[in-house]
DNA sequence: CCACACTCTGACCAACCGGTCAAGTTTTTT
DNA sequence: AAAAAACTTGACCGGTTGGTCAGAGTGTGG
């Protein structure tokens, strides 16, 4: 028996075409900002009639919200390697490469988010208010604690998390700069190995971990 | 004989008019974005009527260019400490200095800049693939020298670079997150001196100058 | 003092934007 | 199969935007 196609029930279809509007919107958004995305631009990307986004997102800044929340959504969650590590080698050494795979694999939720926080991050304040505080009071917390047992010098865990984000998200938010820099080329594979390495190698050597 | 005021000549006062147009314009543009700019905005931020705006830079993104170019100038000249150093620890740390430094007093001019090109540099990309590739190419000369002197450990001077870049301007250009995470406030006098030191004390330390 | 070039500005315009809506089509429910 | 609900879409609208322009104001060289 094939696996024949079932057809796709109405909550099927509607999930499928938000989730097209939504990649379509974040390749936008990041690409001209919100203020220079069109909603007819989007609908062109998504290959839809324009009515038809405000059939399912009912404004622009509606649509533009879930955008930037799903990212920040991804952004919590790569982050779990960090709590279930036994020291800082292994924990700080994954979160670089979780935040540098995401940098490589989704640019432009990067962008978008970078974008949305340079102008005074008018739709998400409360998050970054709540959830990534809390969220960062908890990974400062563990830091501490390494330091505490002697596992790195005891550098302020807060500019250590600042310069994590800073050094992971730059590949994606200058990526454009940097493939100039590449001779116009991306990164290859072996040179995406060679940026996490590097920057791996100095930060750990950095924070004497 | 007290300090009369000149009577301006008009080149005086068309240099100072063109000044005042800028500032208020890199103010908008860090704010709102190219695309969320407006001609009458940064009008009346400048206290001046749109049109005459429209006198001195005849189109938006005639204004615009102009004020990328000149944060790009303000960039290179800022990085002069970098080749007058006999090692890495005073060039680069003189380095980071001077960057945090433009970090905190411009922080517009790096939301400018880093917006260009996050939206892939559409007006100066030629400066990206001639100044800039120079520019860079000459530091990592320098940094290759002080690798094969032995005054720090083998790193790839292409991600160190991308490093120093990314965590200077990310204080600038990620301000309102790092002060929403300060309980709302900018960062005290006493905490930019701690961001520069933890700065310099990770990456001095992670290159094994 | 005069002629000329430079500077300034209110009023205006075509183009474009986000958003609406009514009418049509498709899918599910009864 | 009929009715209801969900979906699709071309046409349309008020408001805003970048940019224009004629004409008034002002400093400067002869």
């Amino acid at each position: 028996m094939p696996a024949r196609p079932q057809p796709l029930s109405r909550k099927d279809r509607r999930r499928e075409s938000e989730k097209l509007i939504l990649r379509a919107a974040e390749k936008v958004f990041a690409e001209a900002g919100f203020g220079g995305a069109t909603m007819q631009l989007i609908a062109d990307v998504a290959g839809l009639p324009k009515a038809n986004l405000h059939y399912y997102f009912p404004t622009k800044e509606s649509l533009y919200r879930q955008v930037v929340e799903s990212i920040f959504q991804n952004w919590l969650t790569a982050a779990d390697v960090f709590d279930s590590a036994p020291g800082p080698v292994e924990g700080i050494g994954a979160y670089i490469d979780a935040k540098m795979e995401i940098s490589r694999r989704y640019p432009d939720g990067s962008k978008v988010w970078a974008s949305e926080v340079m102008h005074g991050a008018p739709v998400i304040q409360d998050y970054l208010e709540t959830t990534l505080v809390d969220w960062t009071e908890g990974r400062m917390a563990v830091i501490q604690r390494w330091i505490d047992e002697g596992r790195m010098d005891p550098i302020d865990p807060r500019h250590l998390l600042y310069m994590l984000w800073a050094t992971t998200q730059h590949y994606a938010d200058f990526g454009h700069q940097i493939e100039t820099l590449n001779g116009g080329a991306p990164l290859s594979d072996a040179q995406w190995q060679a940026a996490k390495a590097s920057v791996k190698a100095i930060i750990l050597k950095g924070i004497g971990a």
